[in-house]
RNA sequence: UGCCGGAUGGUGUAAUGGUAGCACAGCAGACUCUGAAUCUGCUUGUCUAGGUUCGAAUCCUAGUCCGGCAACCA
């Protein structure tokens, strides 16, 4: 069973799996991994690759290494390795002791390499990184053979240990394997292994000035543990004969098995750390994990739940064609949950005074209210009930449109477990003609009175300003990046944040932070994590409840 | 123009030679002290053309369209 309940989907990996087990290959052990590289904080791409590599091991009975892509040090940085870790964590997975670093497996990739450079399966280049080009050839024309490529092993043997002494320049020489500068596959014409870089690395400081591609250092790594499943995205599919080569080659313990499925895109946003870090650096949004953003930090602090978002990785399935994935289904499945676990308030958000006429000025009426209709076990708490309180302003309509079911003049509508209302006067500001507030006859619960409707409200004695952050998607077109040559920061949304002062009943003021509600009739908010202080509450708007009234 | 991969309602997917099903979205209705939730019903689909077969979304051929690949990135 999933989180929604539902059976999982033997989806195409799913099914090798099932015939690797039932054929007792790798005896029958399932070991996957998450390899991000720490140059990033993680997003819901990433939680569906997450979700299918922990889940996966999770199923069969394995182990799901968590490990770090780091032999690239140019962009990557400690900030991210912490950040990768709280987010994996978050969504309710744990690697256990199985986690690791691509970077402490340099010393071994050298020697794999030396073995790769004895066996005269690759060489030291020595061509300009110009030549390097122009003799790789294109697509639909064959390369040609660098004239490095015949150098005795020996005398590449030597450059290589002399490349990793810090003897050349950076970019001077690089290491290359030696395959077919004729192959239709671009990745298979003589792909560099190692380059000459003198860049601190976050783990191994100054230790090396060389460094190994990814191509070289992925597939060893993936052997090295084990791995009998090395799950990564379709643009990696051109690179699996590598892959393949490079572990037939060399004395590795095993050679896993890479597969790859499509990555997920979701509309009205980007999915790509490169252009979320430039809407996090030109301070578009707040930072990585702002709430707008698909990134899990700004997912958590939105309010979604882990929960909300494995239901939503197992729903949308695993497939190798692209695809773009309404965020209507996300948005379900983070209500689908939250309904059935968050505490019902109410707090309203465009203040509307309403005057209780035939109720006298001190006296305030103890009601009781539901925390959660859901839940039986969530109890119930008392709110007060006064001559004066605050309804939403767009509940009442001096001219309500036809099935337009709540207050009006002459008209009544139930107050959530505070009885009736009927509206009687309505008082207008002189200059604008504004609503100012409008005067009613209140009657009990137990009133026999037919309405369409029951709207929220709070005790103007009770209720207490609170900060309220009000989120719209990102962007204003379903693919930001559909137009290629355009920048897609021109399609962001310039009404994606909205701050409004709501009242809040008084329960809602000693929030913890992170922690979620209902907002009755309005939608799902919780208390920010980061900007509320006790007592002093700030709600994010997680998602809106689904609103079936007839527009217009 | 080369190579690799792919194509099922508006969207995401299932069916693995035997009734095209599910979810989201949309629409209509029931119920309701949240116009929420819940429940019911409805609309909409196998890229095209051939072929194999009693029978094809599924197998074959050709075409069309889409995506990826020419970082010393991952």
């Amino acid at each position: 069973m999933t989180d929604s309940g539902t059976l999982p989907s033997r989806h195409f990996i799913r099914q090798i799996i099932d015939r690797d087990v039932a054929a007792g290959k790798n005896g029958g052990n399932v070991v996957t991994r998450f390899p991000p590289e720490p140059n990033g904080y993680l997003h819901i791409g990433h939680a569906k690759s997450i979700c299918l590599n922990f889940g996966l091991a999770q199923e069969y009975g394995g182990q799901c290494h968590l490990r770090y892509d780091d032999t690239n040090p140019a962009a990557e940085d400690v900030e991210y390795v912490d950040a990768i870790e709280t987010d994996v964590r978050w969504l309710g997975f744990d690697w256990g002791e199985h986690h690791y670093f691509a970077s402490d497996y340099f010393e071994q990739f050298y020697q794999f390499a030396e073995e790769l450079i004895r066996k005269g399966k690759a060489y030291v280049c020595t061509l300009s990184p110009e030549d390097f080009k122009d003799y790789r050839g294109a697509p639909t024309r064959p390369g040609k053979e660098s004239p490095s490529r015949n150098r005795p092993s020996e005398e590449s043997l030597d450059l290589f240990r002399r490349m990793r002494a810090g003897e050349f320049a950076d970019g001077q020489y690089v290491l290359r394997a030696k395959i077919d500068m004729a192959s239709p596959n671009l990745h298979l014409r003589d792909p560099v292994l190692y380059r000459i870089k003198r860049l601190h690395h976050h783990r191994t400081g100054d230790d090396w000035c060389i460094y190994p591609m990814y191509d070289f250092a992925h597939g060893i790594s993936d052997a090295i543990e084990g791995i009998t499943h090395s799950i990564c995205t379709l643009e990696f599919e051109v690179h699996r004969p590598l892959y393949d080569w490079i572990l037939d080659q060399i004395s590795v313990p095993c050679h896993p098995q890479q597969i790859e499925f499509a990555r997920l895109n979701l509309t009205y946003t980007v999915m790509s750390k490169r252009r979320l870090l430039q809407l996090a650096q030109e301070k578009r949004v707040s930072g990585w994990d702002d709430p707008r953003m698909p990134t899990l930090c700004g997912m958590r602090r939105r309010g979604y739940t882990p929960a909300a978002i494995r239901a939503f990785c197992e729903t949308i399935g695993v497939t190798k064609y692209d695809s773009m994935t309404e965020v209507a289904l996300l948005e379900h499945c983070v209500r689908e949950d939250l309904n059935k676990r968050a505490l019902r308030r109410m707090a309203v958000l465009n203040p509307l005074k309403v005057i209780i006429t035939n109720l006298p000025d001190t006296a305030g009426i103890d009601v009781e209210a539901v925390n959660n209709p859901e839940d039986p076990e969530a109890g119930k708490r008392a709110m007060a009930f006064t001559r004066e309180i605050f309804i939403e302003r767009e509940d009442f309509a001096e001219e309500p449109p036809p099935k337009y079911f709540r207050l009006a003049p002459g008209k009544s509508v139930r107050l959530r477990y505070a009885g009736f209302i009927t509206c009687e006067r309505v008082e207008h500001d002189d200059t604008t003609g504004e609503v100012t507030a409008v005067h009613c006859r209140w009657e009990p619960p137990d009133t026999k009175v037919k309405v369409k409707a029951t709207i929220h409200w709070v005790s103007a004695e009770h209720a207490r300003p609170v900060e309220v952050r009000l989120y719209d998607r990102l962007f204003t077109v379903p693919d930001p990046m559909e137009d290629k040559d355009a920048d897609f920061k021109a399609h962001l949304n310039p009404d994606s944040l909205k701050i409004v002062t709501g009242y809040a009943e008084p329960a809602l003021l000693d929030a913890r932070p992170g922690e979620f509600f209902q907002f009755e009739r309005t939608g799902y908010f919780c208390a920010d994590a980061k900007d509320s202080l006790p007592g002093t509450p700030v709600f994010n708007q997680t998602v809106a409840l689904k609103d079936l009234r007839v527009k217009g």
